[in-house]
DNA sequence: TGATATCTGGTAGATTCTACCAAAACGGAG
DNA sequence: CTCCGTTTTGGTAGAATCTACCAGATATCA
């Protein structure tokens, strides 16, 4: 389905989410047409599911972040949806994933300060239904923060 | 810094990293010069890092991933520098954080399969020198893996 | 207020996109 | 191997877009 060329491209546009078609159709050695024609099969398969600016976390003012540990009290359908519809609607969360282990889910969340970090547990976190035990860890240092899977 | 004019247009580029200049001059309210500019401006600066395509793990093939809790036996900068620079270049690793909490570490991995996972842990992990315990938890569903700042 | 620096919107040539075309490469069936 | 239908390819041209400049507006501060 996802092709050798079809990996350079996506390697590509992962590394450079604004090349443009003939900088891309280079690298990755073909003509601009067939080139073109490769990315927007990608998109329109959902194999590129957007672009995304990548925008430096502390520059832009967002100086705290954390991985949470939460796991739910009960396991049902009700809980479960209830907690990823609000997961999913809170955008201080950037990442939600069910795993193995201990919690049943880890979150990554960032915020401007401690003060909002507060505000989100008191006023969000604590107040989803179901929810058995919140463990929060403080992110010291972000070693690194990728996206480009490893074609 | 960065100011509320910006910050519309880092949201905007957020959500589509490659909306065309006057696209985004429209939605942010502005001429298409002086957008340009700003963008400029947020990218010189830096706090514009790059852009990105966003590829769907699992129709591009990568079927597992995993969050890794990873303790050092020692805390000298030559042990940390050992594991950062070696967990940097690892390129199915796509994300470390240093954390409060009992992991010194928080990474997440991504993979094609099972047995992938299984050599990246024998063939890189394990042998990372000062390593005292790694524990993993298999991602069973990625709720949310996003990657915009909630401005 | 006046001088300076910074920001603004507009413009035009260069670049790039994108929908089309005919030709080439591919894949079975006979 | 040859034929025919399908898919993919490279090229092209008009439309859209980018990007470096301009003069004018706005802000800053002594």
């Amino acid at each position: 389905m996802v092709e050798e060329q079809d990996e350079k491209i996506l390697a590509e546009l992962q590394k450079d989410g604004r090349a443009t078609n003939q900088q891309l159709a280079e690298t990755v050695g073909m003509s601009t047409s067939a080139c073109w024609r490769r990315v927007r099969a990608l998109e329109e398969s959902g194999v590129i599911s957007g672009y995304s600016a990548l925008v430096a976390r502390e520059r832009a003012g967002f100086a705290t972040s954390a991985i949470l540990h939460v796991s739910l009290e009960r396991h049902d359908t009700k809980f479960v949806d209830e907690f990823v519809a609000r997961v999913m609607q809170r955008r201080e969360v950037l990442e939600c994933f069910a795993t193995t282990g201990d919690a049943d889910y880890h979150l990554r969340v960032v915020v401007r300060d401690m003060d909002a970090y507060n505000r989100f547990l008191d006023e969000f976190m604590f107040r989803i239904p179901g929810i058995r035990h919140v463990r929060t860890n403080v992110i010291l240092k972000e070693i690194k923060t990728g996206v480009a899977l490893p074609f």
